[in-house]
DNA sequence: ATTTTACCTCTACATTTGTAGAATTAAATT
DNA sequence: AATTTAATTCTACAAATGTAGAGGTAAAAT
C-alpha cells in the first residue's frame, strides 16, 4: 500500500534521521508543529503499511524506515513515467531537461553522468 | 486542488482524446469498465476542481481538459523534486540517469538535448 | 408511439486521510 | 514519594476518495 502525502513527509524525516525517537521527529517539523498524537497515528499507520519499524527502548521507541529512499523513489518515478510518458523514460528525460531550468553547470554535470553511463554500458 | 489518482487516470484519457463524450471515455477503460455513474461523478468533481470543462451538445456533453498535460506534469515534478531532492533538479537528474535503465540510443539522445539546451542558454 | 439507450443528477456508503483529544503509563524531575 | 513530562493507545470525526444504484429525461431505434 502506498503512503499518503503526509506520511511521505514523515518518511523524509525518518530517512534523514535514520533512527528517531518521537521527540527527534517532532523537532524536524516547523512551527506550528503537529500534535504528538498526530505523529503517533501516522507512525502506527506507516508501521501497518510496512514502511516503518522500531526498536523498543524502555517505554519509548526508536523508529526507523524499512525502505530506502532511493527504492521508494524509484518506484514512485516509474509509476510517474508509466503514467505520463507511456512508459518511455527517454521521453520523460527529454521533457525533464526542457522543463526544469537547469543551469549550465548542472547541465554539464548531467552530461558528464551520461557520458559515464555510456562508457559503463560499453565495457 | 490536486487531482486524485483515479482522477489523474481519467485526465490521461482526456489528454489523449482532447475532446470526448462519455462513451469515448468509457471506451478507453479496460475491462472491467467502471460504471458510467462513477465516471460521471469523477468528471463532476474534476470540473469542480477546475481541471475539466465541457460543451453541451443537446443532452450530452463533450468534455475537455482545461490544463495541458505538460503543465500539470511540470508542477507535479517540481513537487516531487522539492520533496525528494531538496529542491535540487540536478541531484534529481543524476539520480534519474542512474536509476532508470536508458539504452545507449536514449542516452545519446538525451545528451543531444542537453547540448542543445546548453547552446540555447548561451544563445 | 413505445421501448431502449445514453447520460445526467442525487444520494449513499465504505475507506482513507488529516488531525487531535482523553486516558494511560512509564520515566524523569523536584 | 509526588509531580511533571513524554510517549502510547484508543477513540473520534470531518473531508476526500472510489464506487455505484435510483430516478429522470432526451434522443435513437424499432
Amino acid at each position: 500500500m502506498k503512503l499518503s502525502k503526509t506520511e511521505e513527509q514523515l518518511m523524509q524525516h525518518l530517512w534523514k534521521l535514520q533512527k528517531a525517537f518521537m521527540k527527534d521527529i517532532l523537532e524536524q517539523y516547523d512551527e506550528p508543529k503537529p500534535a504528538t498524537t498526530t505523529i503517533a497515528t501516522l507512525l502506527k499507520r506507516m508501521t501497518d503499511k510496512g514502511y516503518v519499524s522500531y526498536t523498543t527502548f524502555g517505554k519509548s521507541r526508536e523508529y526507523y524506515p524499512l525502505i530506502k529512499k532511493e527504492d521508494y523513489f524509484s518506484n514512485h518515478l516509474n509509476g510517474l513515467i508509466k503514467n505520463f510518458f507511456n512508459d518511455s523514460a527517454s521521453q520523460f528525460a527529454s521533457f525533464f531537461t526542457k522543463e526544469t531550468n537547469l543551469s549550465d553547470t548542472e547541465l554539464k554535470e548531467l552530461r558528464k553522468i551520461i557520458d559515464q553511463q555510456l562508457k559503463d554500458n560499453n565495457q
